[in-house]
DNA sequence: TCCAATGTTGTTAGCGCTAACATTCCGCTT
DNA sequence: AAGCGGAATGTTAGCGCTAACAACATTGGA
């Protein structure tokens, strides 16, 4: 008698609408809305007209419970504030869109408990694939997506093992690469500033290659400094600040560096700041290398040294591998490595 | 026979599994979920105990489809890359996961078109709420909105009109205020540098508070220049190089100017480091002021001048204006506004 | 002219969950 | 012992869409 049911929400029209005012099955409007293609030009058009007038808009929650897919995936990230992470999300961002997916994102705020709520509160909402950054997750983590049988991309590492497939790139001889050109430079007695996070795979690597290849030159090993206590992570784990109290640090604790090496541009930047400060001349007194070069790298006098990272490459690589595990569930795929480059500027 | 259809996906347990195995009906176990303390401890506890044995996971999407609510929030942003609107999310994020709701997030690179099929793609999916950042779309978007009955926030801005809720603060005065301080300092001959993406609301206003402060103090028009072609924007709409392009330019416009005022820190910071190159005193040669009170205004020397701006607390905001109106449909919900602080530091 | 192949449209049976209402259970009062 | 109210649980009827299959047109070749 009344138009609907209690339970209808909104006041959207649905297909059925469409299909009684159109004169066509209910069938035949999801065709025209799904695969255009599949109709016929004149059923087309006669659809999408009505569909129009009625202000239909197809209500996917619907089409996803019926398909069992749902063309979202779950973008797991230790910070939003990162510009890491913005950078390499915009990737994700530009390839998904044009493939017609969305995605939702959580950050773990550097927490592993909080990763295993976030993957376990995303997988609720059934996501067609999963992104998490970095490789290394707790148990649980590992479980609840390996018995999903979800695809998964694990990002910024090229290490293994991995729960599903990875795309990044080798963190440890980018480190190695960017030390030895210090140590080509001269420059002996060389500091580290870490990244202040604990834990994270692709700064233990850095610091991994830092030591290896100081080692293998024969060298003492460095002084190394994480600049912030790990209680004011959430914030900002990358910070000039960060850089600034690191290279205070290390005076302190061995006054003759030549150079610093830090973990992240940020740290550097705030390195550069603080030698501002104390007058120190770049690189004659102290040389200073980053790693990441983000646009502030080389606009910073006297220029950064830095690794080039590829975050956006990385990030349309994730997207690009989860959408053809989606549509070829057997394809394997192998691990993309985006490589790396020194970039050798003023700072050294 | 078999122990269902072909249309089971995946290898998830649905409720109906465990409320078999549970020996109770499909209700008890939704309530268990949803409303656990409907339901009697004793079965509660039954409930969950065979729903971890089942590793079963209630799916939302069905969830979502018989309740006609998604807590889902759609965030529309003009770019992932900028540090602003990162914040503002990571507000969202916080607010928005203790409230156990999820967002999807898109980006329009500053364009109203794709802002549009942002919007619609969005809508497709029934979130139960939006947000916009800034104040001024395109007729579509807004009609779209405003017939889908979608709580709206605005964000960044509060000069309506708007499409529903908003949040943000003055720019017109906060940029009064910051010239103001120029004008006091004595400073007389002031340059403008400006944001280079077109017909953002925040930036306009802005710039008209500038003009505005300027003339009231009875000075001639400022040198206004906007650094990047608009073909560059979608890559960075805010980026040092433009700072340091920005600041030559008006050199070359007009060669007398004593003090630069910027549509953000990442531009005013473009102009210290261009200084620095040209070896100019800031500020005794040149004042340089910016706007936003980003991490580094506080840690380049010799510290920028700018206004603070409460970007997490704007995201903060939305996100909780948001679920109020959801939960309280006929709620009346006033436009928050989150003020500045004018924050002097040595570059002026 | 007839039939197979192809293209187009329709019918059926859910996807997994929750709102709304109905029923049962339990402890307590009278 | 009967009656009552509230708490706990169950039953019913979809939410709006799509997979799978069925049926019907249309075309062109034998």
């Amino acid at each position: 008698m009344t138009d609907g049911s209690m339970r209808r929400r909104k006041g959207w029209s649905t297909m059925a609408d469409v299909a009684r005012e159109a004169g066509v099955s209910l069938m035949t409007v999801s065709r025209v809305y799904k695969r255009p293609d599949s109709v016929s030009q004149r059923t087309r058009e006669k659809v999408l007209e009505t569909g129009n007038r009625l202000g239909f808009s197809p209500n996917s929650i619907a089409g996803n419970l019926a398909s069992g897919r749902t063309s979202m995936i779950g973008i797991v990230v230790p910070s939003l504030r990162n510009s890491n992470n913005a950078t390499s999300i915009q990737g994700m961002a530009d390839y998904l869109r044009q493939a017609s997916y969305h995605f939702m994102i959580a950050n773990t705020g550097y927490s592993m408990e909080d990763e295993t709520a976030v993957v376990k509160a995303f997988m609720q909402r059934r996501p067609d694939g999963m992104v998490l950054t970095g490789t290394r997750h707790g148990r649980e983590t590992i479980d609840l997506l390996k018995a999903a049988h979800v695809p998964v991309v694990e990002t910024w590492e090229t290490r293994g093992p991995f729960i599903d497939m990875a795309t990044g790139f080798k963190n440890y001889e980018a480190a190695r690469r960017i030390t030895r050109h210090l140590v080509d430079r001269g420059y002996r007695r060389i500091g580290y500033i870490d990244y202040p996070a604990i834990g994270l795979d692709r700064y233990i690597e850095r610091l991994r290659g830092l030591k290896e290849e100081l080692k293998a030159a024969g060298f003492e090993p460095v002084s190394i400094v994480s600049p912030l206590d790990p209680g004011d992570l959430y914030q900002d784990a990358s910070s000039f600040r960060g850089g600034s109290l690191g290279l205070r640090k290390l005076q302190e604790a061995s006054g003759d560096i030549n150079a610093v090496l830090c973990a992240s541009d940020i740290l550097a930047v705030g390195v550069l700041f603080e030698c501002q400060r104390q007058g120190l001349r770049v690189p004659d007194q102290l040389a200073v290398a980053g790693f990441g070069d983000f646009e502030i790298a080389a606009e910073v006098p006297p220029g950064l040294t830095t690794i080039r990272t590829h975050g956006y490459q990385i990030g349309w690589n994730a997207a690009e591998m989860l959408v053809t595990r989606i549509n070829q569930p057997r394809a394997e795929i192998p691990l993309r490595d985006v490589g790396y480059e020194l970039v050798v500027r003023g700072s050294s």
